[in-house]
DNA sequence: TAGCAATATTTGAATCCGCAAATAAAATGG
DNA sequence: CCATTTTATTTGCGGATTCAAATATTGCTA
């Protein structure tokens, strides 16, 4: 229970603001040369990576971290635009597959250099392979502790 | 215009993760003890610390990272509360300065050990003091290089 | 110093998200 | 097996944020 250093504070405040400076960076690109949210190609890649190009609601919420009620949305909109389809499973009949469409794919890797390069020029460029991997570390741990 | 190396995506998939998951909890952690949202503390912090305890709309949108239409609300908001207040400026009539009020230091005070252990329990302390500092340089260069 | 560009902030309209409650379908226990 | 609990997802609702346009004031320049 000791009390918060001010340079802590000051690594926190590093961290919310990176974020939010980032973030609003590589929004801006894409709809620029897009014209769709970043949330939405957060979706498109972990649908494009996941083995059979599809994912139960439940793991695509916990992979953009959004709620359950926040992502039934976005997946609405999506299949709105035909870039995902869902599916009913058969297993288990009170669930659903999001499924990456062709048309969805193919939006994914228009988009995907100008997130890439996003990431690339606005995060890791910015930092040594040392701090690129010890900054992955720690928030790993950071992320895996603050489920629950 | 190098490709992205996967463990360099990890990086910022951790880092992206790591944000939601912890700004979570701690929203979570203020709404049961306090029922007052995250940004509010943020604004308080700011004023707080700020000499006079008062900032320019435009520096406190800049310090808590909202669009100055979004700060426009926030602040009304908190006004309505009795937690700030407003005050025409003399210099530039344009402006105006939000004005941190005694209630308002009141509730920071209040609620800032809630917000101080969430930040220790849920990020500093899940890292090495190494750690700790560098991520905290790495992430400001981001912060700075992400500003225009 | 009149006129026009730049700056600070607010407002209107639209979107998006989270919480809590609702629904529906498994899973579990006796 | 039936009843109850748990899990997966959707809906109703309200709040919060953004973009673009509006407003107000200042600063610059000829």
């Amino acid at each position: 229970m000791s009390k918060l250093r001010e340079d802590q504070l000051a690594v926190w405040r590093a961290f919310v603001n990176a974020h939010a400076g980032v973030i609003r960076r590589i929004e801006k690109d894409l709809a620029e040369r897009h014209q769709v949210p970043l949330i939405w190609y957060d979706v498109l890649v972990a649908l494009y990576q996941s083995p059979g190009k599809k994912l139960r609601m439940t793991e695509l919420a916990d992979k953009v971290v959004l709620t359950p009620s926040g992502l039934t949305r976005l997946v609405e909109r999506l299949e709105k635009e035909g870039l995902v389809r869902r599916e009913r499973t058969e297993e288990d009949r009170r669930g659903s597959y999001t499924v990456l469409t062709r048309e969805g794919k193919r939006a994914f890797l228009k988009a995907w250099p100008t997130y890439e390069q996003g990431i690339r020029e606005y995060f890791i460029q910015v930092l040594t392979e040392e701090e690129c991997r010890i900054i992955g570390d720690g928030l790993s741990r950071i992320y895996q502790s603050s489920r629950l």
